[in-house]
DNA sequence: CGCGTTTGACCCGCGC
DNA sequence: GCGCGGGTCAAACGCG
């Protein structure tokens, strides 16, 4: 593609009409939030759940392919059991479905497939929220700064092997560069743009799903580091910060080990806008419940 | 033995 | 009402 492309960028739609879907679509954009509102099927809402779409390098993700899958899934910390898999119209990669196997009740799920339109990149469609704290093994060990989600207490069962996760852990979180973003930032405030990530939705979310994100420690300042980033995302004097101080503050939560980070502070202010916010988003999928 | 992946069938929502 | 496409289930199989 062009511009500073990241290898990791998100986006955030309205619908389930990614801009897949036409191959001139969004190039970098890569976060959709996909809430659509409908809720109503008896069984499990298809299309009223909000989703967060994920554009991952496959590069980065190649790591996970041991299993030699065409769109093995990025690693994000969780553990993940695929489920089905389908041949998606349009796109000449299959879809696979994932679900948590961390906790047997979390209705956490996330699709993966290899964008049509950048085969080099891999979609993952976040749907739901995990209701179970963050599994307390893999490299977060490692990582003193990965924390389960301070909204949920810390009672999740540890993973059995997060398979693909556990593979490119390491390498994504380390040397992936991510971008956040929307599809139409000028339809929203600059806070609005940030908050709308998910906060519209479930505070948890931030964490849970984007858990891994926090374990970008090293990534916190390549974040910086891309032209796009600090365009797009640092432009916001937040999230700017927001990194920023991890820079500084990492070495302080990694000394202490137990104190929420990047996530926390993420969260917090994010939190407080989310508190507004919230009163005119609707809630959408999870909800804890 | 337990867990995860694979794969085909089934179900459901949506558009025509 | 019908057909299409997407999403999920469940059995079979493989691996550690």
């Amino acid at each position: 593609m062009e511009v500073g492309f990241h290898p990791f960028t998100l986006h955030q739609e309205d619908n389930q009409n990614s801009p897949e879907n036409s191959d001139e679509s969004p190039p970098s954009p890569l976060f959709y939030d996909t809430k659509a509102t409908s809720t109503s099927s008896p069984k499990r809402s298809r299309r009223g759940t909000h989703k967060r779409v994920v554009q991952v390098p496959i590069k980065d993700v190649e790591g996970s392919r041991l299993k030699g899958e065409t769109n093995a899934p990025p690693s994000d910390s969780w553990a993940w059991r695929k489920y089905g898999q389908k041949p998606i119209k349009g796109s000449p990669y299959p879809r696979g479905y994932y679900r948590c196997s961390s906790s047997k009740g979390c209705p956490a799920r996330k699709q993966v497939e290899r964008s049509r339109t950048d085969p080099t990149m891999v979609m993952v469609t976040y749907s739901c929220e995990h209701n179970h704290a963050w599994p307390a093994s893999r490299n977060h060990n490692h990582h003193p700064h990965q924390n389960p989600p301070p909204a949920s207490p810390p009672s999740a069962s540890t993973p059995t092997t997060e398979a693909e996760t556990s593979n490119t852990d390491d390498r994504i979180e380390e040397e992936t560069p991510i971008l956040i973003t929307q599809s139409e930032p000028d339809q929203l405030e600059p806070e609005q743009k940030f908050s709308s990530l998910d906060v519209g939705s479930c505070g948890p979310f931030i964490t849970d799903q984007y858990g891994w994100f926090s374990d970008l420690d090293s990534t916190s300042s390549t974040m910086l580091e891309s032209p796009l980033m600090t365009r797009d995302v640092v432009e916001d004097s937040d999230m700017a910060m927001i990194f920023s101080i991890r820079e500084d503050e990492e070495s302080f939560f990694a000394d202490l080990g137990e104190l929420p980070e990047c996530t926390t502070v993420f969260r917090r202010r994010e939190i407080e806008r989310v508190e507004e916010h919230s009163r005119n988003l609707a809630p959408w999928c999870g909800s804890t419940g």
